[in-house]
DNA sequence: TGTTAATTGTTATAATATAACATTGTGTAA
DNA sequence: TTACACAATGTTATATTATAACAATTAACA
């Protein structure tokens, strides 16, 4: 069977949500935002979200338990990703720096430990809640 | 009033369990193994892992939900954390290396803006894993 | 067309985490 | 010492996030 080319329904539904909303957001309140589409229950949008993320649709913020449409067309395998999260107003975006990506695939710890796969998340104030 | 300088019960008893465990564990987790202690109730678990994480004496994993001691006697604010997590045995290992923290505290993001804190995460197969 | 795998639908439940509120302990300063 | 402020505790209930189990349907392929 060839790798799947296109989205199936639940999957379109709430990738289209995703991306509409252009920030992260978490399943159930997906769930809540896609129900007039017809979908129903949690399993439904966790399964889409599960393919989502395997394809690199999207990514899982980690610290958040959310979900984030890509913005890097790099990364659709969603093995290397970092992301800038604001502290205060909570503003979350994709990080994309071929350096930061470079150096972080080459890694190895002391044993020698390569990976292939890496989830970056910094902290700080973005420009606008540190001017205040 | 003075910075706390000792744990309280509690929280002792919550950091004694971790390290003594030595890899990732899980809030729910503690809570079965500690309440001969008698910590009775998932709340007191929480609020004593919110403080050591706070002051650095214990880590959250984020993409596993679980807690484990801290190794690296230079991060004990918890601000720059670094792991590997091997996808087979899941085996969880601090990474303590002064170029990669070095690097991650200066990183700039594109718009300038810098950050106070990080987590990174590395995903892989450790060194027995890989063997096999 | 028959076969296989992916996707869907559905109900129930597991696992993770916090709200709310009353009580007790502990350090500090008048 | 006593009164105050704050940290920590205890407890019950509930919110939030995520998966198990199983039946039915749909899509890709030989
Ligand atoms: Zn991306
Ligand atoms: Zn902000
Ligand atoms: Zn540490
Ligand atoms: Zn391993």
């Amino acid at each position: 069977m060839l790798k799947q080319e296109t989205l199936s329904k639940n999957q379109q539904i709430v990738l289209d949500y995703i991306e509409k909303v252009n920030e992260p957001i978490k399943a159930y309140s997906i769930l809540h935002n896609v129900q007039k589409k017809g979908i129903k229950a949690p399993l439904q949008v966790y399964r889409a979200l599960d393919k989502l993320v395997e394809i690199g649709k999207i990514h899982k913020i980690e610290s958040k338990n959310a979900f984030v449409a890509c913005k890097n067309s790099n990364c659709q395998i969603s093995k290397a990703t970092a992301f800038s999260i604001c502290e205060s107003c909570e503003e979350v975006s994709e990080i994309s720096d071929s350096k930061l990506s470079k150096y972080l695939k080459n890694f190895q710890d002391k044993a020698g430990m390569k990976f292939n796969k890496y989830n970056l998340e910094f902290f700080g104030l973005c420009k606008k809640c540190s001017i205040k």
